[in-house]
RNA sequence: GGCCCUGUAGUUCAAUGGAUAGAACGGAAGUUUCCUAAACUUUAAAUCUGGGUUCGAUUCCCGGUGGGGCUACCA
């Protein structure tokens, strides 16, 4: 990496120049601003300190160090206290020729003997997917992507709820008004017929609690004393008893609810190397609860159940089990991390859940490094924002829920109607065109959520659909299919770029040059977004790339340059720039179609 | 009440403590005998508020204020 020669370098210039020893890390260098000339800036008002000069002086100084010692530099200027140097044509030029057709450009290959365990996704099975897991899923998968690249081994977890409370509300709905409907008499979804009975549920629910409300009793009251929730309540003993009928429903309807959610996920694209059920699960963590019990890092209270007191952390205590030995979440989730630790030994756990568990997380891991578990300093929660409507967050109760199948389906017609006027798919036979129909719509939606920083709360409206210009998905698509109609018309002219010989010497354009700058930096990128655990730093960069390269492509010809050494230049920068879009693309989990 | 996150053009998003705060959509005005106009060019338009630290603050710290979340013997 050129930078860190050039902060090497500058390290020696200090050195020589003021006899004082700095860390290349401290130093400041930074991308040159456009509107500047310069590819490189080193800010040295830092350094005034060691060089007791003016900033002017200093820069000029370090500046003529560097053009004499390093042959990548050929000039530099000096504004203020910056210290802007030029890179060499021949630096870039020599750059691309060598990497343009390399297949493997910026993918690390693996080199950690541990791998890290990613959990994503984690649904409910008792209702089907929303606008909120599509973000959820997507940023899982994209960040599995993007940590391979940076040489991980990654395994996908995917952790089940399928018990509990709010499947036996479902389950309870369906005895008594389901009339043994199934998705095959009704043609309805698996995961949507139960979310049907879910709704139902709390529908009734809910007017009981009106009722006794009514009768003079508080709400808290109400909402326990409804008989309603006393029956779901006597399924779930049930259940926990084993009680047959009631397993064999519970089995049935959740088998229904993952034939659903597996077509959500093909159509997402998404997919798990591990699956864990919740039911599986669920009574793990209390043998490390009464291990830290004994060990005397958890506390038990008069009526018997056990705490973590974590007041001294400056948090509260936390219930881990009650008082009659059944756990709860916490507890659960102290075994599931055990569990996961045992089956993988990872070298990082990283849970892709929204941002409304911070607080849960925080318990988790000072609880778990209190039993002292050393994986605890490895457990790394990728926090991530809620997605909002315009009339605010999504509400089941208030029907205000973004389903993910409608979604999707309304994403595509929307692709579909937009390509057929454009008269696109006038060509194509039906397959490729509803396959171009889906790579668009994908791209589109794909590419609107992971643009955006995880950790913050985003806005979505549904109404006015997603755009297809812009910084958009298919904006980048039509790029790389642009690129692809060019390498055609290319090679159809007898152009060969693959292991291209040409002199480099030429001088290169100001957009061309662009253009190679923004190819070299995919892989500071790859590294940053697997640092940051944020997808959005490649789609922003993948936007940049195919910005940049647009405005390449609109004011320089390619094949209608005369000049034959210039063409070979240019087929390589559209060439490697169609490389680079579909890793970035590929990253995120977007495809990129040929033509569009 | 306590704790956490957050406030950038009309809107949706960017900006390791650095130069004149970038894009996109929307608005205004343009570019097709020319490699795909889902493109390109030009233009108007923003850091909630008051302090502090710093050579330099959208960024860090403190107060105010707006928004969101958590604070379950639910998961």
């Amino acid at each position: 990496m050129i930078e860190a020669k050039i902060l090497e370098k500058a390290c020696e210039a200090l050195r020589i120049l003021y006899g004082q020893e700095m860390k290349p890390e401290s130093l400041g260098l930074e991308k040159t601003r456009k509107e500047i000339t310069g590819d490189y800036t080193l800010v040295v008002f830092p350094l005034l300190k060691i060089s007791r000069k003016s900033p002017e002086a200093t820069a000029t100084e370090i500046g003529t160090f560097l053009d004499e010692n390093m042959p990548e530099i050929a000039s530099f200027n000096v504004i203020k206290g910056f210290l802007n140097l030029v890179l060499s044509d021949h630096f870039w030029m020599k750059f691309l020729l060598r990497n343009a057709n390399r297949p493997d450009f910026g993918i690390q290959k693996s080199r950690h003997d541990r791998p890290v365990v990613l959990e994503y996704s984690s649904p409910n099975t008792n209702k089907p997917l929303h606008l909120g897991h599509i973000r959820n899923n997507l940023l899982g998968f994209s960040l599995a992507e993007i940590l391979k690249a940076n040489g991980h081994k990654v395994i996908k977890v995917n952790l089940v709820n399928d018990r509990g409370i709010h499947i036996c509300k479902s389950m309870l709905a369906y005895m008594k008004w389901g009339n043994h409907e199934t998705p095959e008499s009704t043609g309805i979804k698996g995961d949507h017929l139960i979310g049907k009975y879910y709704v139902l549920f709390n529908k009734h629910y809910q007017a009981e609690i009106h009722d006794l409300i009514e009768k003079g009793l508080t709400e808290a009251e109400a909402e326990r004393q409804a008989p309603l929730i006393l029956e779901a309540q006597e399924i779930l003993r049930k259940w926990e008893a084993k009680d047959h009928e009631t397993v064999t429903l519970w089995k049935t309807m959740n088998g229904w609810a993952y034939t659903g959610f597996d077509l959500t996920y093909r159509r997402l694209g998404v997919d798990f190397d591990h699956i864990y059920y919740e039911s599986e699960t669920y009574l793990l963590g209390k043998d490390l609860v009464m291990e830290g019990l004994e060990n005397g890092v958890l506390v038990r209270k008069e009526d018997g159940s056990i705490w973590a007191d974590l007041r001294d952390e400056g948090l509260d205590e936390k219930l881990l089990l009650r008082a009659d030995g059944t756990s709860v979440y916490m507890t659960q989730d102290l075994g599931t991390a055990q569990l996961r630790y045992d089956d993988y030994h990872p070298s990082n756990m990283i849970y892709v859940v929204g941002n409304e568990q911070n607080y849960h997380f925080d318990v988790l891991k000072r609880v778990l490094a209190r039993l002292g578990k050393d994986f605890a300093l490895h457990i790394n929660h990728l926090s991530y924002g809620m997605v909002e409507l315009p009339q605010g967050k999504m509400k089941s109760r208030e029907g205000t829920v973004v389903d993910a199948d409608d979604l999707m389906e309304e994403m595509f017609q929307t692709a579909e109607e937009t390509t057929r006027e454009l008269g696109k798919a006038n060509e194509l036979s039906d397959p490729d065109a509803l396959k171009l129909f889906n790579t668009i719509s994908l791209g589109a939606l794909k590419y609107f959520i992971l643009k955006v920083d995880p950790k913050k709360n985003m806005m979505f409206d549904p109404r006015e659909s997603i755009d297809f210009n812009g910084n958009t998905g298919p904006f980048i698509q039509y790029t790389y299919a642009r690129i692809q109609s060019l390498l055609t018309r290319a090679s159809a002219a007898g152009y060969s770029y693959e292991g291209s010989e040409i002199s480099l010497n030429q001088s290169l354009m100001p957009s061309e040059k662009d253009t190679i700058k923004k190819l070299y930096q995919f892989q500071e990128t790859i590294v940053q977004a697997g640092t940051e655990l944020s997808p959005a730093i490649v789609a922003n960069y993948v936007f940049d790339l195919a910005k940049g390269f647009n405005q390449f492509y609109q004011e320089l010809p390619v094949l209608k340059e005369e000049d034959q050494e210039k063409v070979v230049l240019r087929i390589n920068i559209c060439k490697f720039t169609g490389n680079i879009i579909q890793k970035s693309m590929k990253l995120l989990g977007i495809d990129v179609p040929d033509r569009m």
